[in-house]
DNA sequence: AATGAATGAGACTTCATTCAT
DNA sequence: AATGAATGAAGTCTCATTCAT
């Protein structure tokens, strides 16, 4: 590890990354801070400590690049034995909320870029679809586990719709807001899990 | 006047538009189309069929194209009592979202537009911002009103939010999906007043 | 006569003056400030509080404009007899220089221009040309009135050329030293006059 | 060597300069020949005979052209070794003359636009500053080393000053003329060294 | 006489992309 | 493999000038 501090993520283990790495990891921070569009290629060579040639040496078209940048997306699956508290579904939830934050704060810019960027791009709008049904299914996974069965099907669907919404509308968008109240989450989640709870079996 | 039918909104009962509302009506659809930026102001002024110049004699620089197509907002307020069926929280809820459809049909352009420069135009989020707690109070007054009281504030709350949410979804990020199924819709709807009745007073 | 305070030159006691006279007092303020071609017309009927029409219904060229301001300016003859004191140059040519300032200063932000735009603007150049010929000849005049007779002809026109070229670059281009130390002509001007005085007759 | 005639300044023995410096002798002609702002930098790329882009890609700002031009000013210094006529100012002077003469030959053009652009451009209203002080001091050098000492400082300074005067003006403003003729300066150096020479030590 | 909407040429500038080395 | 000069299309914006009223 050298004794100069330098961009996060630009470096792995005391080495300066290679170069096609950091071109990838200044593009999805250019892109994520000022959108695709407003982003010069030119910039991220810069941000990259790279000649300008380079970027496109390795993408040959900018458009490479936010594919590169989609292949790239984390997706682990979360194991629901590692959040599942039988019988208590909000606390479920809750741990289930707070792994999927753990993951994607390592992507949440790259997450934000995505919504930014659907309309554009079908690769994005794809992936994008195809990120909120996992996000869906993961959250449905764990809700029949903590519930132990006898929900009505149509029940979980709509408790797990509503929180992936609720969910990514806070990974991605609402970041604009600024102030973010944890409990904010909080509250939506016991809501949605009292109600299951009500629910008649 | 022509036999001809024209561009949605460039015509007013026979006469072309005035060449300014023409430019806004254009702007707003190549915006919510491709994206401010992907957005050439040639192009707009191709769609208004006016002169390049044009576009800039009425709007300086190409922002205050997005800020005066901020200003046009529709932002009327819901009447409640045109929505609420007292005692029934799920069919005032149907009905509200069906008048925020109604409502939100002339704009939806726009709406979309609006989520995807939020982060760009600090107008555009400023705007976005308050639209959502404009909705979000709007559904509030409804529950409230429909469930002709006894309901703790934190659950009408957090109801409130995720219903915004979901019809903000809908309205917006959500037209991606291409088919949008009604019954998506009414199935949250359900799930949210029915929770509200099942809980304790 | 109302209330209002307004700009200097645009109005003729009380009232306030002709739009025709406005916009030229505006144009030769703002084309010393910035330059003709960094002046838009528009910019002049916004300082002439004139609508953007009239400025090319007087003027129907923007370089009718600068035409217009080369005939207004003054171009009085200093009477000799004000200013020379016989027998003293130094004196005499002191006066005269006051008087020259006295006359310039009215003017002096259309001096100026002139040196700026005599390049490109042969109506310029001439009318540049003719007052520093006008110039020299008033010097001159100075000169062998205050000598009474005597100087040798190449002499006087040596000090007139040399004194007409401090004055008109104090007048015009020296304006950006911001000092100006009034001494510095002094110096310049009591050189001149020994010079002459110490010539063999 | 070709034997074709080809732009002064744009081919160096033979080979056609680098792009950038074609871009810049263009750049100084059309300035000096139209002003600044008369000049598109279109017509800079087409006189360099380089693509439009070009000329951006070397000098982001049309402004940083001018900036370059600046800096590449003829800075030498005249050694007054080599123009001093010990005891004859009158000589010295006109050896000074002709050596500055010969100097700015090759930078008459970019000397001319100096001062039409010192206006409005801080820069260049510095450079001109700068140039003007230090021809001063180089003619008081001069002076002082052909009159073997014994002459007033303010004597010195007064003659220092019209001297530099006359120099900058014929080298400047004065090339509008067109006639220019040679004795016009020989007249006014031999009255500002007689002076002197009369001058009581 | 006066106005301000309208026009279109053209200015500066940015940028993805190519290419010779 | 890597580079940075070079290219030209296209974008935003300014402005003198015209013209219908």
């Amino acid at each position: 590890m050298t004794a100069f501090a330098d961009r996060e993520g630009a470096r792995v283990n005391g080495k300066q990354a290679p170069a096609r790495e950091r071109i990838l990891v200044a593009a999805e921070e250019l892109f994520a801070e000022s959108g695709f569009d407003a982003t010069p290629t030119s910039r991220i060579a810069e941000r990259a400590d790279v000649p300008k040639g380079l970027v496109h040496y390795y993408f040959r078209r900018k458009s490479d690049l936010l594919a590169a940048l989609i292949k790239r997306l984390p997706d682990e699956q979360i194991d629901p034995a590692r959040v599942v508290v039988p019988g208590d579904i909000a606390e479920s939830l809750r741990r289930l909320v707070s792994e999927l934050d753990a993951r994607l704060a390592g992507s949440r810019m790259l997450s934000h870029l995505l919504w930014r960027e659907a309309d554009t791009h079908r690769a994005v709008r794809d992936a994008l679809q195809d990120r909120f049904q996992h996000l869906v299914r993961e959250v449905k996974a764990v809700i029949v586990a903590a519930s132990e069965g006898g929900l009505a099907v149509a029940d979980v669907d709509s408790a797990a719709g509503l929180l992936a919404l609720a969910v990514s509308y806070r990974h991605s968008v609402a970041r604009h807001a600024g102030d973010d109240p944890p409990d904010l989450m909080e509250r939506e989640l016991t809501f949605i899990a009292d109600a299951l709870m009500a629910r008649p079996r």
